[in-house]
RNA sequence: GGCGAGGUAGCUCAGUUGGUUAGAGCGUCGGAUUCAUAACCCGGAGGCCGAGAGUUCAAAUCUCUCCCUCGCUACCA
């Protein structure tokens, strides 16, 4: 029996503009606690992101900036790695799909499966721009919606009245690149039959059972997964185009066929595997291990995703073979912003990068805020009121102010020497063992992806800090029963110890600061050292400051602008 | 249009397989307290569970119709 290791994926940001709170909500700030968890208790679990460098949108981008492709993944790989890091996104590799590396991953991947078979070839007319030498994409022709008349529509789907639109309906069709009118040209690509696959996924995905053996539990999964992937099995699966023609990507690797790229769900998702390989590379680590035998697989992504993460890209490993399958697709819905749907366009967001600018040092807040209302079962609200009230009455008044007791307590009565426990009453006893529940119920929900339910429990063991010292009282106590009033200290400080330990994968900022004031190492999740009587405690310091009603106006003045 | 997921307290959200008075946090009101960042602790009020119909002894939960939000709709990534 090897040892369990666990393979955690994040969606690659797509690298063509800056990171917002509805990225963090979805597939980053989930899959980083869920790591931390595993981490904390020392498994082996390797955590995969990196950047998204591809596709015909950087191209666009670039031309309209007068820049190249390159420059400006270049600027946005960076600006969004330092984000991460900046927000504590503990990622052990963030690598980036304009890497060699990768490239080579996703040419033999390519390889492997045409040389089985895995594809067919066809050639059709698409249309093309004659005057950028480039075919186009659904969604770079623009044209009259036959159906409600708006000028703007997509060829893919108009805006306005939502119809699915193909670009040969819209009335007075143009390139989005030049502004005319495409012509069709025939081109050749590489075809994936989805059909040939139906079988076994819907097993797959209804059952968790491949080839006779449970791969997984289906009940784990999230209803808006396995729903989407039912949806599109039982509608029928059909061919889908593996190739492009373009010319910023990774190459078909077949001579003679130049301009032709592979698709991004021959790209993105390889990406998994390159960054794997580089992390392995420079960690001394056999990158297979995490990708085979009883290796879990965890995708963190948000709902636009599904289908690619459920369907195509287990498609494409087990017909490679030699992989896992996602053991699970723990897919997040949306995150609104003050009631509106986030927009890029429209401003309607709150960067990553501007937030850490803005609220220098206060990262836990903001994960804190998102964690506690996460999309996890349907499309979820954020609001700067909320995320105030968060801080202020939570994080502030519970958290910050329960350890700040304790600490304060310790140093006054004692010069910050911890007190030594005597007899224990019922009472006494009956909280530490409440105490002793909390690390196999959090984690409980961590493994469950209820994340938020988890960080709901979390500050339910600082209430019973809380309730803890304001039914003893030990200030009372102090002049009367000093031998009560340290058991009582005693049994306080092991509450905010495992606070320290617990809090880690929600509030990795915190735990740290709590354990410089503890003075304490850290523990294994389920094997948290007590403190010592005679151990010293740092003085006390704040763990959380009230955010004021002015900042939060200044951000709300900063929407939509 | 088709399909998927949602619509539950003022706000943000939980509610397994139908089963006593529908839950939590925040907010609000009242009480208690002072170790603590006027924080903590205790208690109360507050809901026709999107609308309507049906099945059932019994429906937030199952069925049908309708309304609203979001996603997917196969060449956006």
């Amino acid at each position: 029996m090897t040892k369990k290791r666990y393979t955690v994926t994040s969606a690659l940001p797509y690298a063509n503009g800056p990171l917002h709170i509805g990225h963090i909500a979805g597939a980053y700030l989930p899959a980083d606690i869920y790591v931390r968890y595993r981490r904390s208790k020392q498994q082996d679990v390797v955590f995969i992101c990196g950047s998204d460098e591809h596709g015909a949108a950087i191209t666009l981008r670039a031309k309209k900036e007068g820049m190249e492709p390159q420059e400006i993944v270049d600027k946005y790989h960076n600006l969004n790695k330092k984000s991460f890091a900046d927000f504590g996104i503990d990622f052990d590799v963030y690598h980036r799909t304009s890497d060699p590396l990768h490239h080579k991953t996703s040419q033999d991947f390519f390889s492997e499966l045409n040389s089985k078979g895995a594809f067919t070839q066809k050639t059709s007319e698409q249309f093309y721009d004659e005057e950028h030498s480039q075919f186009l994409a659904d969604r770079y022709i623009m044209g009259t919606c036959p159906k409600c008349g708006y000028d703007s529509a997509y060829g893919d789907q108009c805006e306005k009245c939502g119809s699915a639109l193909s670009p040969s309906e819209l009335l007075n069709p143009k390139s989005t690149l030049s502004g005319n009118e495409p012509i069709k040209k025939e081109t050749k690509h590489w075809y994936l039959p989805m059909q040939d696959h139906a079988d076994w996924l819907k097993n797959w995905i209804e059952n968790g059972e491949l080839d006779g053996e449970k791969q997984h539990d289906p009940s784990q999964w999230r209803s808006q997964v396995i729903g989407q992937c039912k949806s599109w099995i039982d509608g029928g699966l059909r061919e889908r185009a593996m190739t492009r023609d373009l010319d910023w990507g990774v190459k078909v690797p077949i001579e003679g066929e130049d301009g032709k790229v592979l698709y991004v769900w021959l790209d993105a998702p390889i990406g998994y595997i390159s960054a794997t390989k580089q992390w392995a590379k420079d960690n001394g680590k056999e990158w297979i291990d995490y990708w085979q035998n009883d290796a879990e697989l965890i995708h963190f992504i948000g709902k636009d995703n599904i289908v690619f993460h459920a369907i195509i890209f287990p498609i494409l490993l087990k017909v490679h073979g030699g992989f896992v399958l996602p053991k699970n697709v723990p897919a997040n819905e949306f995150l609104n912003l003050e009631g509106q749907k986030l927009s890029t366009s429209r401003n309607w967001a709150i960067w990553l990068h501007e937030y850490l600018k803005d609220f220098e040092g206060q990262q836990d807040v903001l994960r804190y805020a998102l964690c506690s209302t996460a999309p996890e079962s349907k499309d979820t609200d954020f609001t700067w009121s909320d995320f105030q009230t968060r801080n202020n009455s939570e994080l502030v008044g519970i958290f910050g102010n329960f350890i700040n007791r304790v600490v304060v307590l310790t140093n006054k009565y004692w010069e910050g020497k911890v007190p030594e426990r005597h007899e224990l009453d019922s009472y006494d006893q009956s909280v530490l063992d409440e105490m002793d529940a909390f690390p196999e119920k959090i984690g409980g929900l961590i493994e469950q992806y209820k994340l938020r339910e988890a960080l709901t429990e979390l500050m339910n063991l600082v209430r019973l800090g809380n309730k803890y010292l304001a039914d003893t009282e030990p200030w009372k106590l102090k002049k009367t029963d000093e031998k009560r009033t340290e058991t009582i200290l005693n049994i306080a400080l092991q509450i905010a110890n495992h606070l320290m330990v617990l809090s880690e994968p929600f509030l990795p900022f915190t735990s740290h600061k709590l354990q410089e004031m503890l003075n304490v190492q850290k523990s294994c999740w389920d094997k948290i050292k007590s403190i010592d009587a005679a151990h010293h405690v740092g003085k006390a310091s704040l763990l959380f400051s009230k955010i004021e009603d002015e900042l939060i106006e200044q951000q709300m003045a900063k929407l939509g602008k």
